[in-house]
DNA sequence: AGCACGCCGACT
DNA sequence: GTCGGCGTGCTC
């Protein structure tokens, strides 16, 4: 007697390989069993997604192989986690294989099970009821009243809530109070907190686990990232798995793992573009919480649900317009904790300063004058480096990479150019190379410039103390070493460091107690770019920005953000001005209902890497051409083949072809009879010098 | 994706 | 004469 289970393995959907393969089982496997298989030369592990007792039809016994093992002393993984996994790979056009192994830790693949074993005895068995209920449910005790009426909310919502909070209103605490009280109804229920990016996750776990470990126990919160060691997320991913971990915070990841008693999802900073993946199976994480969440409580006894929280202080249009539309539960808390009011919205008119003025004479005064008090600055510039390209003056040689159509960006403090896109990094040559002239200069400015002119302009002011101001950077570079990001935020939180420069990784979550002004100096790259999300982002980085300061509301009535611009007459600064999202918000919708962008149309790209531009844009047309029989081609449409604005990245030629749909269903039911054809289309002659290629369903950029 | 098999250049 | 380059092709 033999069964025949269907097994998924990492495969990516191009390689031709169906969606599931076949093996033969003594024993019947329980769907979501984890087992080890052969699979050509090697054993790969796989996922059992069914088990029938006949094979399917045209195998036959010799043409498969036996299971080779089953990892023992895990349960399978349940129904609503397959069923998620089987939603991602089908709305993101990739192999359900690959999603459901990408969500697996990979140390899993290479444990024996006498190491499993070991793995699993370090922590209790799953199911034996006796998972500390966490303490009792929390009153309203020390809350706002709109903290409260937030709370009041989410405890009868039935729809995915937005939880519309300006920064400093006190989301966390909501997503805590939240917690408790899932955690406290029910002694095996499971809470999913996701960060937008790793750097954000060890203060909010610092809160977890002091709120949390009394009540539940060591081991209840566990992180889930890319930056962990394997060891480590094989370790949390069975917690998780087990239902030992009852809080799992996380990057855009986590949103896989297995959650047996999956019972809330936060989805913090939900507009954050870092959601969204952007290699492999290219799915957004904030979407998928979504799903997940309506899977998981169609699954519970009536009355009952998973709830899922967006919360951001500038919403993603996406979640505004389902807000807008119903479909999600909208929160609003405008106000900050104590009171204290945003910042004023400082201009600086660039055409009335000082030619070639890096930063403007009266925002330097002002932060003298901040400094002078003993207050903090942040400074922030959206590049890394010195110069973002070094040029002769004389013959026109430009730093450019020899690999991709980029320059390579000047870094000064260790003499190099590199490329940030493909790495590639030389000395700064002490002549041009084109023609030996000695007067090669800047161009532009990074993060590292305006470090050294801050440092040269504040050099006479003097902190309350007598001492001299002192001036920080930080970015990717700063904090690439391990434990330097920490160094660096603890000296910015000891008040050692009055002004701070960097990138907009410094705008983002960190809770600076001291700082009164912020400002912006190259904003208007945003204002003006080709990409229409450019304003929203643009919006959200200065809102984010500006509660930065005065988190103390003691001081938050003095706090200013201010923003250097040739364009300050500009429409998007007179809703900053106002902290007023919902204008905004309002006039992007409408713009993008006339042009039928997303949230009113939607679009995915067809996306091909080639060795020459010219290969790369002949095998997306010719896939746009053998899409034209096909069903529901007539409710797409199909652009021609453009370069990406960076065509060539490491001598990689790169192209897209963009479809746009006026709904969600029409552009899957396209995508769905596209994806075989474009697997044919690899063996057209079309495709000689194409590398790969791969469909980006609701991309961020265009 | 891996990992094989397969056919052409510089090394022991 | 072999080691190895990475171009096609398959994995139940």
């Amino acid at each position: 007697m033999h069964f025949w289970p269907s097994v998924v393995v990492a495969t990516p959907a191009h390689s031709g390989v169906g969606a599931s393969l076949t093996y033969r089982s003594e024993l019947l496997l329980a769907p979501g069993t984890l087992v080890r298989v052969p699979l050509g030369a090697r054993e790969v592990l796989g996922v059992v997604w069914d088990c029938p007792h006949e094979p399917p039809e045209g195998l036959t016994e010799a043409r498969t192989k036996a299971v080779a093992g089953v990892l023992e002393g895990l349960e399978p993984l349940n129904a609503r986690w397959r069923q998620l996994v089987k939603f991602a790979a089908q709305y993101y056009q990739r192999g359900l294989g690959e999603v459901a192994l990408a969500a697996l830790p990979p140390q899993l693949r290479d444990l024996s099970n006498v190491q499993l074993a070991r793995r699993l005895k370090r922590r209790p068995a799953t199911g034996t009821g006796d998972a500390a209920v966490c303490g009792a449910s929390p009153d309203g005790h020390d809350l706002s009243v709109e903290q409260r009426l937030a709370l009041d909310a989410l405890a009868d919502a039935q729809a995915p809530v937005l939880l519309f909070g300006a920064t400093g209103s006190g989301k966390t605490e909501v997503y805590l109070r939240a917690t408790q009280r899932v955690l406290a109804a029910q002694g095996d229920a499971q809470v999913l907190v996701m960060v937008p990016e790793i750097n954000l996750t060890p203060q909010l776990e610092a809160r977890f686990r002091e709120r949390f470990e009394p009540l539940c126990g060591a081991g209840a919160v566990v992180c889930l990232h890319s930056g962990m060691t394997p060891a480590q997320r094989l370790s949390s991913w069975l917690s998780a798995h087990t239902g030992q971990a009852r809080i799992v915070l996380g990057t855009r990841m986590a949103v896989l793992a297995s959650l047996p008693g999956l019972r809330l999802i936060v989805v913090d900073e939900e507009h954050d573009p870092s959601y969204k993946s952007q290699e492999g199976a290219r799915y957004s994480a904030r979407d998928l919480a979504v799903y997940r969440a309506k899977v998981e409580t169609q699954a519970l006894p009536e009355g009952e649900r998973c709830l899922v929280v967006l919360g951001s202080a500038t919403p993603s249009l996406e979640s505004w317009h389902a807000a807008d539309q119903g479909r999600y539960l909208r929160l609003a808390m405008p106000a900050r904790i104590g009171g204290g009011a945003l910042p004023r919205l400082r201009l600086v008119d660039m055409n009335h300063q000082p030619k070639g003025a890096v930063l403007a004479p009266p925002l330097i005064d002002a932060m003298a004058e901040r400094i002078g008090r003993g207050e903090q600055c942040l400074v922030l510039l959206n590049r890394r480096g010195y110069a973002p390209v070094l040029a002769c003056h004389d013959c026109g040689w430009k730093s450019q990479c020899a690999h991709c159509s980029a320059f390579r960006v000047f870094h000064k403090l260790d003499r190099t150019l590199r490329c940030h896109h493909c790495g590639f990094t030389e000395r700064v040559p002490r002549a041009c190379p084109d023609c030996g002239n000695l007067d090669i200069a800047p161009v532009g400015r990074g993060t590292e410039q305006v470090e050294e002119q801050l440092v040269s302009l504040l050099a006479e002011v003097k902190r309350p103390d007598g001492a001299a101001a002192r001036v920080a950077r930080m970015d990717a570079d700063s904090t690439r070493l391990k434990g330097s990001l920490e160094l660096q935020l603890a000296t910015m939180h000891s008040g050692e460091v009055d002004v701070l420069v960097g990138t907009q990784m410094i705008a983002k979550g960190h809770d600076f107690r001291r700082i009164t002004l912020v400002a912006s100096i190259n904003a208007d790259s945003g204002l003006f770019a080709s990409d229409y999300r450019a304003p929203e982002r643009l919006f959200a980085l200065l809102m984010q920005a500006a509660g930065r300061a005065g988190r103390d509301a003691a001081q938050s009535a003095a706090s200013e953000m201010w923003v250097q611009t040739w364009y300050p007459q500009h429409p998007l600064f007179a809703s900053l001005k106002q902290h007023d999202f919902p204008a905004f918000a309002m006039t992007q919708l409408a713009e993008r209902l006339s042009a039928g962008m997303p949230p009113h149309g939607h679009q995915a790209l067809l996306r091909a890497d080639a060795r020459t531009q010219q290969a790369a844009q002949a095998w997306l047309n010719a896939a746009a051409q053998a899409a034209l029989g096909l069903p529901h081609v007539e409710d797409v449409t199909l652009y021609p083949a453009v370069p990406l604005t960076i065509q060539r990245v490491a001598n990689v030629e790169r192209a897209q072809l963009l479809v746009e749909a006026a709904s969600r269903g029409a552009l899957q039911r396209f995508l769905a009879a596209w994806q075989p054809v474009l697997l044919e289309t690899r063996s057209l002659p079309e495709a000689r010098g194409l590398i790969r290629f791969a469909v980006d369903v609701d991309p961020l950029v265009i």
